[in-house]
Order: C-alpha cells, then sequence, then structure tokens
DNA sequence: ATGCCTTATTTCATAAGA
C-alpha cells in the first residue's frame, strides 16, 4: 500500500504533471493540497480514468484539498466538526466576533480507505504572528485537535497527511536565523502540532533523497531549490497501528524538478 | 527594506503564498 501526500498549487496548473505522477509513482491512496479549484470543476475524470475514486472539496480561487483512493473511499467528510471559517475579508482587519459569521474555508476532507481513516489537509499561513490569520491558525489547529481526538476513540489505523504549514523543528527549515518572528517556526505553532503527536500521532519522518534535511517545499524565487533552501511543512501524522507498517518514507523530489512544479514535492510512504 | 516566482482572478494589477 503506497500513500502520498502532495500540494500541488493548482490542480489546474498541475494536471499534466499530476497524471504523469500518479501514472509513475503508482500511490493506492493520495492527498492533494491547494487544488485551487471549485470542487464541481476538479479534474475527476482525468484522474477516475487512472483506477482512482474521488473526494474533492475546493472553493475556488485559493485553498481546497483532495482524496484520491484505489483502496476505497467511504465516509468522506468534506471538512471536520467545529471547524472554524476565517472573515476572509481584507478590508476586515479582525476576526469577525461571531465565529458562525465566518467564511470556512476548504482545508479537510477525510474518508475511510482500506480500513485506514485518511485526512488530507491544508492548515492556515497564517501570515505573521500579528495577523487575525496567525489566530485563525490557531484555532483551527485546536478545533482539528479535537476532531481528531474524536475518531481516535473509534479509530485506531488513521493518518492525518498534508501541508501543516509548520516547521516541526530548527532542523526542519534550511535556516533557522531566517525565520527568527516569522510564522511556521513560533512556540504556539509548534506546540500545535506537539497537541497533536500527544494524541497518539507519530510523526513519520520521509528520507530526504538529497543532503540531511527531509524538506518538502522550496520557495519559486531566488534559486532557492537549486540550493536546497527549503522547509519539512508537509507531514504524515500516523497511529501506532499505522506507523508500524511503514516500510519506507521518502520525499519525491524528482516531481519538484523540470517545467511547471509545484512548489512543493510529495512525501510517499509504503505500508506494509 | 524589498523583490525574487507562480497562481487565479472582478486581469495588463492585485493578493496570497511561506
Amino acid at each position: 500500500m503506497r500513500l502520498a501526500t502532495w500540494n500541488v498549487n493548482s490542480v489546474k496548473a498541475r494536471l499534466p504533471r499530476l497524471l504523469e505522477w500518479l501514472a509513475e509513482a503508482d500511490p493506492d491512496i493520495v492527498c492533494l493540497q491547494e487544488i485551487k479549484v471549485a470542487t464541481a470543476l476538479f479534474p475527476a475524470a482525468e484522474v477516475e480514468e487512472l483506477g482512482y475514486e474521488v473526494a474533492a472539496h475546493g472553493e475556488g480561487r485559493w485553498n481546497g484539498v483532495a482524496l484520491l483512493s484505489r483502496a476505497g473511499l467511504e465516509d468522506v467528510s468534506l471538512g471536520f466538526p467545529g471547524e472554524p471559517g476565517y472573515a476572509g475579508d481584507t478590508t476586515e482587519p479582525t476576526l469577525i466576533d461571531d465565529p458562525g459569521l465566518r467564511r470556512p474555508e476548504a482545508r479537510a476532507v477525510g474518508g475511510t480507505c482500506g480500513g485506514i481513516r485518511v485526512w488530507s489537509l491544508y492548515a492556515p499561513n497564517g501570515r505573521t504572528p500579528d495577523s487575525p490569520h496567525y489566530a485563525y491558525k490557531l484555532d483551527w489547529y485546536a478545533a482539528l485537535r479535537t476532531a481528531l481526538a474524536d475518531e481516535l476513540a473509534s479509530e485506531p489505523q488513521l493518518v492525518a497527511c498534508g501541508d501543516f504549514n509548520v516547521a516541526p523543528t530548527d532542523d526542519d527549515v534550511w535556516d533557522p536565523a531566517v525565520f527568527v518572528g516569522s510564522t511556521h517556526v513560533t512556540p504556539a505553532e509548534r506546540q500545535a502540532l506537539a497537541d497533536l503527536r500527544a494524541l497518539g500521532l507519530r510523526d513519520v519522518v520521509p528520507t530526504p533523497m538529497k543532503g540531511p534535511h527531509p524538506f518538502t517545499y522550496w520557495d519559486y524565487r531566488a534559486g532557492m531549490f537549486a540550493k536546497n533552501n527549503g522547509m519539512r511543512i508537509d507531514l504524515v501524522y500516523a497511529t501506532e497501528a499505522v506507523a508500524g507498517q511503514v516500510r519506507a518514507a521518502y520525499v519525491d523530489r524528482e516531481a519538484r524538478k523540470g517545467k511547471g512544479p509545484s512548489d512543493h514535492a510529495p512525501v510517499v510512504v509504503d505500508l506494509s
């Protein structure tokens, strides 16, 4: 069983590379993030042709997640219970007080694939530590923790995959000094990840394939990929029952090369 | 201090990404 997670940065712009990659890597379960299309416009037919069932949860210009499976796809959840929304209006400098009025975003899709509960997640960016978006990010993590805790009570085999938008340790960024005062490395964000792990989830750290750090994201600008100035923010958090079956895990850096790549590379996990 | 590059959109300019 091969499981993968990949922030494709627009499924429309990446479709040729996605289809090529699916055929080559041959994963059974795929979590996609930043599909950047409305649910109805997800290229389901092209993906289904490769043998996958599809659960897409999109909203248009931003965000959006999807779950592809050749191992069954049941009990699909678009979003999770208690998931907070965002004010989303740049003219609104603070979060709208009434959570019921906040705009929901497409950041989570869950499904049961061959007995494994799988989540494809795209955490809010946070922008800057003093931004309302950062508060939203922490709220979203708190709600995710509660929702996963509920599922874990009855789901021993669960894996939460995706773009977590947090580098778990200083080893997960190319130069910690560059990130002082930035999001993705703050103690509160790292604590949010630690709180997820405390539910009984293990960080399945992939093999880098090049260099000592298993980075999964490199900015498009300034030759960051060529310099291997990256971050590890795409994670696979698995229960012991799943993590114990991991035979291999790696970052597919090849998918970050060539013409028209995403700025993220897929993380691939092989389970026995 | 800022852009570097790429995306989609109320597009030839902007917002967002991390």
